[in-house]
DNA sequence: GCTTACTATCGGAATTACCGATAGGATGTT
DNA sequence: AACATCCTATCGGTAATTCCGATAGTAAGC
């Protein structure tokens, strides 16, 4: 079956007769009757009752006609709501974003971007910074806000820097480096508790990193794979840790944040995408993300 | 656009690859090819982008794939529903009929109806005997309870007796003929009131036919288009009127019913139906009619 | 650099939609 | 009842287009 056959039907079931759609058609009449006959012999009924003067819809006919017409219908919406996505004024576009880089500014971008484009019906999807790489990969979500891409990703996706969040130093209020700023040397001796590489590799390895550059490994006495487990362990007296300032706002009372003197270390967050699946409602996401890049440094991520 | 596309476009988007829908469909993989240019160039939209191992859709083609999925299943909907209706488990039937003729079975047969044949969607219209034929006609209504069928309905549409009413004579209970049975002669001096021949022709002729077989032309005072005008009108004493026994549960008090002796003449109610709409779900209505026959008949009509 | 996997393009074959003509039916008219 | 009219199905032939196999070109992975 195709969509000529139904054309064909709803014409006749239209206009009343074969030889009349044919007209409307411009077909010949003894095509209609034979596409037509095609179909009755596909579907295994009879849709008309061809002995009169007008072609009649039998009862299998008019239920095939109403359905007949909603097929039609929905071809051509596949169609027009295609046409739309390309000049941008429908479509999906599906965000990722976690809770830590993005919490801040994003639903304010979210709330922006629904405004100028009210046909573009978002999904928003919570996933780590890594899931989302995969996802990017295999077109589930059409942009992310993650963390800066590393090697193999780097080849295939596109990313652009949004902003960086300076890491900072978490210690119990009455710790005693909470007087003020903190040198990385200082560390050398502290306790740390750290985050679990699994979860964020980045700031693992950015901490590991940043104590080799100064000839020591931190003492590592704990570890937890969520920022607030991080903070709950500082504040316990376990030890210290390296965070990004951003998570500040998850629990501030009886803990202190420094800033790390002498270190560039900071968490970056990224806007990824994956070239391949560049649509209009995409590029407009991004172009929104970059008209927003300045208020969002200066607010770190707020 | 063709349901190919579609499918093809389907078929690539579950798959992964033109390579892979083809092999599925097993068909060439430069039909496909071809047939997917020629569906991107039909939309002017560039579903796939091909640059890669799998071929990934576009964000127009995501926003594509998902209405064309949609397509498929309505035309895949069309053929099932108008296969079940075949069988008798889809489709409509549209039952006229009039509260005259039908109001005290009707609601039982159509609740019965609705039991058996749950897939069934009714419609039920109330429509004057005369308006149901036109109604059949032209495939408004698939069936209707209404009064004999005439020329030149006759020839087109068929019928089945339901059941006969007969017509009595109503007049005040205080009436001189009011103590037992009424000839056909003993009303050729009475005052009558009569019910509109433009509303109820069966009705009219009938009576006029009678008096005539026996020599007289009744002696009309008054007319009304509702049995419960020509009803008012006897009460008041305006004269005696030829109704159908049913018409009795509209006003009993105040008023005599006496049978007519001597004359079969009666109002019956069929069952018309126009051979060219035929059905399993019309066929199996009359079926159900037939079935209660007896009982509609006993109860004269209630 | 090599292999692999994929898609677009080409000429030709197969299919099929389409056409005009015509026969067979039904309807309504005279 | 004969007739003209209007309709649909069927037939042989034509045109269109889908489909195929082969091939070249391209990106990805080793």
């Amino acid at each position: 079956m195709e969509l000529r056959h139904l054309r064909y039907f709803k014409a006749i079931a239209d206009y009343g007769s074969l030889t009349a759609a044919a007209k409307r058609l411009r077909v010949s009449q003894s095509s209609i009757s034979e596409q037509i006959l095609d179909l009755e012999s596909e579907i295994g009924a009879t849709l008309l009752n061809r002995s009169g003067r007008k072609a009649r819809l039998t009862a299998e006919g008019q239920v095939f006609l109403v359905e007949a017409r909603k097929t039609l219908e929905s071809a051509q919406r596949a169609v027009d709501l295609t046409r739309q996505a390309m000049q941008g004024e429908a479509g999906t576009l599906a965000v990722g974003f976690f809770l830590q880089g993005a919490a801040g500014f994003f639903p304010r971008i979210i709330r922006e971007y629904r405004k100028r484009r009210p046909g573009i019906r978002l999904s928003l999807w919570d996933m780590q910074a890594r899931e989302q790489l995969e996802a990017l990969e295999d077109g589930r979500i059409d942009v992310g806000l993650t963390r800066p891409l590393q090697a193999p990703h780097g080849r295939r996706l596109k990313s652009e820097m949004l902003y960086r969040d300076p890491i900072v130093v978490a210690m119990p209020a009455d710790h005693r480096l909470a007087k003020g700023p903190v040198t990385v040397e200082a560390l050398k001796d502290e306790a740390m508790v750290m985050y679990e590489r699994e979860s964020n590799p980045w700031l693992f390895d950015g901490v590991v990193g940043l104590c080799a550059s100064r000839g020591f490994s931190p003492r590592t006495v704990n570890e937890s794979a969520t920022y607030s487990g991080v903070l709950t362990l500082v504040e316990a007296g376990e030890g210290v840790a390296l965070v990004p300032a951003g998570v500040r706002h998850l629990r501030a009372k009886g803990l202190a944040f420094r800033e790390l003197e002498g270190s560039e270390l900071s968490l970056g967050v990224v806007a990824a995408w994956n070239p391949m699946n560049e649509g209009v409602a995409l590029r407009e996401f991004l172009e929104l993300l970059r008209e927003n890049k300045g208020k969002i440094e200066r607010s770190g991520g707020n």
